[in-house]
DNA sequence: ATCAATGCAAAGTCTTTGCAATAGG
DNA sequence: CCTATTGCAAAGACTTTGCATTGAT
């Protein structure tokens, strides 16, 4: 069902959206995207970060990162498996390595789990040192 | 910074929304409470169960759940901890008994989380049983 | 010279708000 | 009665789409 490849064009705007994923080393949402990458490409308009948000998704380049309620975030593909923390205070959301499989123990009987996802909350390193002292 | 705890009034359209919720056992949208809710009120409003679902947040009867980039779900508060598990076919989210506490030691160092959510994906029990036979 | 990609603005979604009418206590 | 609550419609916030123009190949 899927056409031709397509042929892509590199473009300034798609080098600097995926600079700044890159450079980020985390989930990004759109408005972060085009904050981080108008710094090198003025005026980047927002519709150019969906639509090449949506062709890197396509590509598989980006995985959705979908936390809690919150804007759907972005962040590189390949990292292999690992899990979030995000942040009560910044807002942001970091990687973390490491997995507890046993957690698919949980699924009731009956329940066939596939994949598990696992979102610590609370303070990042920054925010929890500039609370306690 | 919060006024008189403000007199709530019993209404059809409230009774019908926490009846919902009640009897679902799992966490739904404002769609799904819309469309349940409407059973029992004709012409309900959309804004009705907005408003009805942010009154029973603040007054703690409902809790959010927030599953990965999909709409906000509520369910229904103290049902202690627990997790969910959202089945892939039908798109529903279970509630789940019981926790893996140390999930928290994922935490990178000077990380201090605070709490955490599971969530597995997968087939719940129909689903899974309606494919396997 | 092509046509993918861009930027702007219009169009959609979903959620919130304004307001007159309704109805619970 | 008083005013919380409702339903509708308008307003917002965020995302997608249409289209003429730009620019990579």
């Amino acid at each position: 069902m899927k056409g031709a490849p397509v042929q892509r064009r590199r473009t300034r705007q798609r080098a600097a959206i995926r600079a700044a994923l890159e450079a980020a080393r985390r989930p990004l949402s759109v408005a972060e995207i085009l904050e981080l990458a108008r710094r090198q490409v003025r005026g980047l308009g927002i519709a150019t970060v969906y639509r090449a948000v949506a062709a890197m998704l396509e590509e598989g380049f980006l995985t959705p990162v979908e936390i809690s309620g919150e804007a759907l975030r972005y962040e590189v593909a390949g990292r292999g498996h690992h899990h979030h923390f995000r942040c009560r205070r910044c807002g942001r959301v970091f990687e973390m390595e490491g997995c507890v499989p046993e957690v698919e123990l949980l699924a009731p009987p009956g329940f066939l789990p596939e994949c598990h996802e696992i979102l610590l909350s609370g303070l990042c390193r920054e925010c929890n040192k500039g609370l306690s002292r």
